[in-house]
DNA sequence: GAAAACATGTAACCGGTTACATGATTCT
DNA sequence: AGAATCATGTAACCGGTTACATGTTTTC
């Protein structure tokens, strides 16, 4: 049900096609949320039927068109309940260390092979969220600009610090992954040595 | 498919049926892994017939029996590959972080409280795991002693060790998660002052 | 003219959730 | 005798993934 979500608050800054929100996901928000074109084009469908957002046909080039959507009054409300509702905590289900309980499984060059992969993976994470950041405070974030405009003055530096905020933590989680999988090729080479 | 490889995981070390495995993820495990119990009983179903695990019924009680679940060759074949193989990480969908970004959506008193679960959450879950440990180390471990009693002595230290990484990671992560919490207990403050 | 990007879908599948359903055993 | 626990399932549903399919526009 996140994505509707997601797609919601994409949508309270400007409107947007499917495409448009696909690319989006897959750039900047895309490391908070991300859905495949397959997944955006008919939950906008479902959320137009819901009366959550409103498409409509605009020209694309001398023969194209394109469907625009546009959040609605109702769409509003949706995201600002959602916003206020206490999200629930699912159950744990940490493929990575499920796998690090049973390392004595792995072979010592697997293991380290998916530990260096732990670290790679989180690496890249790592820096798209401190280029994230580094927009915020340059001022160079697209997304956040057009939010701020419509923001009144004297919220904007809320909006902005509640948007580093999410980074912040983000940052964190993957420097903390990074150290774990670092810690992990450590006791490898201490138990092999 | 990870139920499959942490229900190994647990059969790795003794014969059980379905319903103890459905208490282990409620217990210990499940605080890496869970699945409810109509996920685990047909799951174990499938392994059946895929040659992984060997279900007979022994008797329970005067009338009663039960299905007894034990790991094949093919099962110890199976789990020691998906060990062995790079796990995918799939793109992140971060619902507590997709909010954050947006709290200024939400009022200051469902921002407080919504913060307040996510560090009542982590703080449940790290008391768990900081238990698990404490278990490990003190030898209570009921599970892990029975997994020592079948590891030869050389690998023993090893087997330990690395459970303890896992669960090591684990506190890590949610004690970032309860000081970023806080963090943005203390900006809400800061922002309404 | 070709390639890359823009644009929009359908369909099969899969892992996981929730609800429903039932009965035996053990403990108090 | 009743409650808690042990035991085992089915079925509908839902969110998300992967594969397939097609056509337009823009850029080089």
């Amino acid at each position: 049900m996140s994505l509707r979500y997601a797609l919601l608050a994409l949508l309270s800054v400007e409107p947007m096609t499917g495409y448009d929100l696909y690319k989006q996901f897959e750039s900047t928000v895309g490391h908070v949320w991300y859905a495949p074109d397959s997944q955006i084009y008919p939950e906008l469908r479902k959320m137009d039927q819901d009366g959550l957002v409103e498409g409509e046909m605009v020209p694309w080039g001398p023969r194209g068109t394109k469907r625009r959507y546009h959040i609605t009054d109702a769409g509003v409300v949706a995201f600002r309940t959602w916003m206020n509702d206490d999200l629930e905590y699912s159950r744990a289900r940490d493929r990575p260390h499920l796998k690090a309980a049973y390392l004595e499984w792995a072979t010592p060059t697997s293991a380290i092979r998916q530990l260096n992969s732990h670290i790679a993976h989180h690496t890249a994470e790592l820096h798209q969220w401190e280029e994230n950041i580094r927009e915020i405070d340059s001022g160079e974030s697209v997304l956040l600009n057009r939010r701020l405009e419509q923001t009144p003055e004297a919220d904007r530096k809320r909006t902005t610090l509640f948007k580093r905020f999410a980074y912040e933590g983000l940052i964190t989680q993957a420097r903390q992954e990074i150290e774990w999988a670092q810690r992990g090729l450590r006791l490898i080479e201490e138990l092999d040595s």
